[in-house]
DNA sequence: GCCGTTTTCGGCCCGACTGTTTTCAGTCG
């Protein structure tokens, strides 16, 4: 799928300078559109041009065709290069900055003949370009503080970046599937945290094998540039920057080499010293008595953790914050796991502002196991994310019962549901009669995101028809902060009104902490994937892991419930408010 | 540039928010 990716990012290119040139914006918005659906589409874009699938793609018409086959060709797209004569390039790539657009950028271009992201940078640092038109104390102080963002989130990536880029290599090294024994990525990505630093995968096979590994590793597709390349251990550099490393081990090394490389270092620290007390060492080589240098275990991890005197302990929480304690009693709480969820609570279809048809959404989730799915397309106040009107609804709702009749007897369940804005004051964007007929409410807050909004989000809480309040923080990961919100009393009304929160897994903006809390009151959680596109909702693996990070137990994560607990669950809160 | 049960032209990307302004421009979702 590197192709897609390739392809996607010279579309988004060609949009950008035509922006920059000042093109008609119905135009520059289609070559997004094509970038957009070619990196989130399942199938690989050279197999779709052979085939001629590709023309039945919506949103693709000929003349991105002719591109792209174009690319497939000869590796670069004639428009493109003739853009590159007109656009300074490289200027272009801090669009990326928050609060930084094209405007800004030609505005730098023009005045001061800036042309790389470094004269730039230098301009507004020196101060030269608050003397141009229309540029503040403020707006160069936004600037200052988009750049400061902007370098800090290149130096670690998001949880779903490092998801997509370990895939990515564990597909490519499963061309060599006979030469290893186990294979997992480690680190920060195993303990499933917000951000992740670099990508480490950890293999164990038997020694003669690991050269070609490690050659076959470096060979990835998307590498800009080897850093290093041993035999135990290699590192890459992938075109989007980002640094992916390779380690082997033997076989019998394994679960000493996977608890080593998983961490947290705090974790580790406190393990070793617990194997020291028992005249132990533990390395990532394996566990040895002190006295005789004798290997005593290290095959797996279980059989580690197990010699310690203690039960394994799941990564997610391996942070030193009391999980140590607990498996040595043996009193770990058995956390929620990907096999224990039962569905998914928000998506879109491009009913609204999703990709693909509610048909597709319907077939994936399907195709997940999954025993439930509720659709969730956008209200009407959220216009950019075409949302839907009471009619539109109404008419969505006909296809869904059309699609039952083909999904019920199997036994999987899609039911009516909506993300609805609560709207500044509170109330929401459907009536309350209209919001009856639904099987299941999200309520989100999409404008406004400076202010203090807990009131919004109690009230929204307080309407008996809302089970779930969608992105409670309003936390967008590297791109934004949240909006000041009381979670105490965010807790306290969930409680009391039997509304469930919403852990948001690209968002990531129920924090391990505020999930601890909700353990604790006994407030639901639900994970969710927000899905945008098929190929968003395995991203549902990752909310598992977000969800563990805050310890949470089956009995409080509401994915876990069967079809009929889902009901029970919107029926009970109807019944409690409305009696009120 | 793409699309079509209003179909080969004309509509699609609108409105909030912020900041620099005195009536508007840039950014963002």
């Amino acid at each position: 799928m590197e192709k897609n990716k390739e392809v996607a990012r010279l579309f988004e290119k060609i949009a950008d300078m035509l922006e920059f040139l000042g093109d008609n914006h119905y135009r520059i918005n289609t070559y997004r559109r094509v970038a957009e659906v070619l990196s989130e589409t399942t199938e690989d874009v050279e197999e779709l041009v052979k085939t001629g699938k590709i023309h039945q793609i919506h949103g693709i018409g000929e003349s991105s065709v002719e591109k792209i086959k174009e690319y497939l060709q000869t590796g670069t797209v004639s428009l493109y290069e003739e853009l590159r004569q007109k656009v300074p390039e490289e200027l272009l790539e801090l669009l990326e900055v928050p609060g930084l657009g094209v405007k800004t950028l030609k505005l730098a271009y023009d005045r001061l003949k800036v042309k790389t992201k470094e004269e730039f940078i230098r301009a507004v640092r020196s101060g030269q370009l608050a003397f141009l038109p229309g540029m503040g104390e403020k707006k160069l102080h936004n600037i200052l503080r988009g750049l400061e963002l902007w370098e800090k989130s290149k130096e670690r990536m998001s949880l779903l970046e490092a998801y997509g880029l370990s895939k990515s290599l564990e597909k490519h090294l499963e061309s060599l599937r006979e030469l290893y024994h186990n294979l997992q990525s480690a680190g920060s990505l195993r303990r499933r945290k917000e951000t992740v630093g670099d990508v480490d995968i950890l293999v164990s096979a038997n020694r003669e094998n690991w050269e070609r590994i490690h050659k076959y590793f470096v060979s990835y597709a998307g590498v800009k540039e080897v850093l290093l390349h041993g035999e135990t251990k290699s590192s890459i550099i992938t075109q989007e920057g980002r640094q992916v490393d390779l380690r082997t081990v033997e076989p019998h090394q394994w679960g000493s080499a996977l608890q080593y490389f998983t961490g947290s270092k705090e974790h580790n620290v406190r393990i070793r010293d617990i194997a020291r007390d028992r005249g132990l060492k533990l390395s990532e080589y394996g566990l040895f008595n002190v006295d005789t240098g004798e290997w005593v275990a290290g095959r797996t991890e279980e059989e580690v953790y197990e010699m310690l005197g203690m039960e394994w302990i799941p990564p997610e929480i391996r942070e030193n914050t009391g999980e140590i304690e607990l498996a040595l009693e043996r009193k770990l709480p058995r956390l929620v796991e990907l096999k224990d969820i039962k569905g998914d609570f928000h998506m879109h279809s491009n009913w609204s502002d999703g990709l693909n048809s509610l048909e597709e959404m319907v077939e994936a989730c399907y195709r997940l196991g999954y025993q439930y799915m509720v659709i969730g397309d956008h209200s009407q106040s959220s216009r950019v994310a075409n949302g839907l009107d009471p009619a539109r609804y109404r008419e969505q709702f006909r296809l869904i019962e059309k699609l039952r009749e083909h999904y019920e007897p199997k036994g999987f369940h899609i039911l009516k549901g909506c993300e609805v804005d609560i709207l500044p004051d509170g109330s929401l964007d459907l009536p309350d009669s209209l919001l009856e007929e639904f099987d299941f409410v999200v309520a989100s807050i999409h404008s406004r995101f400076n202010q203090d909004n807990t009131y919004r989000i109690l009230k929204a809480m307080e309407n008996p028809f809302v089970n779930l309040i969608g992105h409670p923080t309003g936390k967008v990961y590297q791109s934004r902060e949240g909006y000041p919100v009381d979670m105490d009393k965010v807790l306290e009304v969930a409680k009391e009104t039997g509304t469930a929160l919403e852990l948001n897994t690209p968002r990531a903006d129920l924090s391990p902490e505020n999930i601890k809390r909700c353990m604790e009151l006994g407030v639901t959680v639900a994970i969710v994937t927000d899905a945008h596109a098929v190929s968003h909702l395995p991203y549902m693996e990752l909310g598992v892991g977000l969800a563990r990070r805050g310890w949470a137990i089956p009995e409080l994560v509401l994915n876990t419930r069967d079809v009929n607990g889902i009901r029970e669950f919107v029926k009970k809160k109807r019944r409690l408010l409305h009696k009120a």
